[in-house]
DNA sequence: ATATGATAATAACACGAGTTAGTAACACGA
DNA sequence: TCGTGTTACTAACTCGTGTTATTATCATAT
């Protein structure tokens, strides 16, 4: 087993056919009739010598790459703050590899960068890509979807008609917000989960002034923090809120990252959650039933937004017209006690 | 701009010279002497034309991909416990970018699966390789170190002579209970952060039975438990050393993630930290310094730990010798409040 | 005038597959 | 016997680059 590595045209010759026949047996090419013996001869030459077919001839040759580039754009502190990394990831590349693709990935700190990605691109070395986090300002990203290479964001980027895979924010802030005012709450205080020019951190706003106004309640800009990705935002947010002279008496974070900042904050006081100050998340991370009390919050579908991105991805790049190219995924409101609906200890 | 691409023959005849001087001009190839006129009129023809070298062309001529695989080999649920990914991504990634190298992902499930990823070696995809939390019943990671493939693991692997990049497990450990031991505690519980036949956890719990011996106290164990990756785990196990007819004044949680759930056990059962029950984690998540109250434990440079990584495995692509083939990062004790050490209110 | 080098290139082959167009062999019906 | 298909292949071209061995040109020394 010390030889060379085996090409085809090993196996055709062991086979004692030729190379054309190997390749049409081994891909499995339909448009082509060959009895079943002779495929037998030629796997069982593949077998032997151990073939497995270079991936950068095959790729050459079709002039497709078998791959799909997933880039993150977050900056460095707002990706380590991103919990549901894994779980994206299990998803896009389970998905991939049901189509016998695989993932290449890349960390963007800089997307005004000049070339942050887009040679993987020109190089063809992928053959379509995802955006995680997109950002407006980027540029490549224009000339990408402008050159009709396949693009698919996970993340919404308004103004821009790129199909995308995103969670219903909005949505769901509505229903952790009208869950509160359900419990009798009339000043609830909201706390971004990032800047506003952040698309998710917009549509939570709105998600939140709808649920205000579909309820009749005004809203009081007093009442509104940014968060920043990080626990920390939270926190200080959190104190500021509570050094009002007429704070709220329920609090919606639109991140349990946030939220557990903002939680300390609150004990920090000596207040009592739900008693003084209801609390409800959202992303419903992994940690949320251990905390302390245990988080009310919106789930996030972490593993489908990694499979439906790849899924709408690789539509794409087959040619196919996928069923929608604006994916938005329902979220889910869990109760556990810091909001105050429930009185059980554990869920 | 509606054209076909360029390829290196477009470039050539624009420039007015040969394909191959093309190549030797953009590669930068030393042993060959070319003007400087010449050298502009080339690279600006490859401008003019937006010229990129076509990835699979070049990887099938020159015999390299230039792309590393990272490998996650951890099972769904303890992939998503593992909060340092996106740091340990960063580290690899900008490393790899340095060397001009890309990165391909897969995530494996089952080990034993007959392809899980061996393939990606055989097809020529990949250069080298990072196995991320190894098994030790892993077959093809055999295979490939024998057949002299580059590999590096993150993570030990006990009794393989395969170069890796871990964080001293043992030492950090170690530093944690004789941390506890110096606060004048003198029975002190472990929960693991896995199953003892992982290697990190075994070297956790080596740290633990190091440090009591140093000091002469006696193992007992009766105070000691397994975790299993997830908060739960943690929760479960805590709630029976509180069960305990003489039960620990102090308790080491080798993960971070295992402790979030024994904090909220300790506080269930009314007790007060560190006053009751003293604690201290390993991995210093970033929710660490906001939990309740603050998490004293070891810090783990995840990225320092993914950088690592991928400098081993390109030392070792590039055929070089590296320094050391066995890296052990160092650890550090972060004191917080849930020790007892302090009294501050935030770190 | 002729040999000697250095300089500045290039022709030609290799890498390992996918794929189109074409053909040999044979069966069958008129 | 001749044509007409059908079956089961294959020859030959293509993809775009890296790289070795070779050559043309010109200056300089003998």
């Amino acid at each position: 087993m010390t030889g060379k590595r085996a090409n085809s045209h090993d196996v055709a010759k062991l086979a004692g056919v030729s190379r054309t026949t190997v390749s049409f047996i081994l891909n499995g090419v339909a448009s082509v009739q060959i009895p079943e013996e002779t495929r037998r001869r030629v796997w069982e030459a593949a077998r032997q010598l151990n073939y497995y077919p270079d991936a950068a001839a095959r790729s050459l040759a079709s002039g497709k790459s078998r791959v799909i580039g997933l880039i993150l754009c977050q900056q460095a502190d707002h990706l380590a703050a991103d919990l549901f990394l894994p779980e994206v990831l299990r998803g896009i590349t389970d998905n991939a590899r049901e189509w016998d693709f695989r993932v290449l990935l890349e960390t963007v700190a800089n997307v005004s960068a000049p070339d942050a990605y887009l040679s993987l691109a020109r190089e063809r070395q992928i053959d379509g890509i995802v955006i995680s986090g997109p950002r407006s300002d980027d540029q490549q990203l224009g000339q990408l979807v402008a050159e009709g290479f396949p693009v698919v964001l996970q993340g919404r980027l308004r103004g821009a008609d790129i199909p995308f895979v995103d969670v219903d924010n909005v949505a769901g802030a509505k229903q952790a917000v009208a869950h509160l005012i359900g419990l009798g709450h009339q000043r609830i205080g909201l706390i971004t989960n990032a800047p506003l020019h952040y698309t998710a951190s917009e549509d939570r706003y709105r998600g939140y002034r709808q649920a205000l106004s579909d309820a009749g309640l005004a809203y009081d800009e007093a009442l509104m923090r940014q968060g920043d990705f990080v626990e920390e935002s939270g926190y200080l947010a959190m104190r500021e809120l509570l050094g009002l002279p007429n704070r709220p008496s329920a609090i919606f974070v639109a991140s349990d990252v946030v939220a557990f900042g903002a939680l300390a904050a609150i004990r920090e006081q000596g207040l009592r959650i739900p008693q003084d100050m209801a609390v409800v998340g959202f992303d419903d991370i992994r940690l949320a039933p251990y905390m302390h009390p245990p988080l009310t919050t919106v789930h996030l579908p972490a593993y489908e937004l990694g499979w439906q991105a790849g899924d709408l991805l690789l539509h794409l790049i087959r040619g196919e017209t996928p069923m929608r190219t604006e994916v938005l995924l329902p979220t889910e409101l869990v109760v556990r006690q810091s909001c105050g609906a429930r009185t059980r200890q554990r869920d």
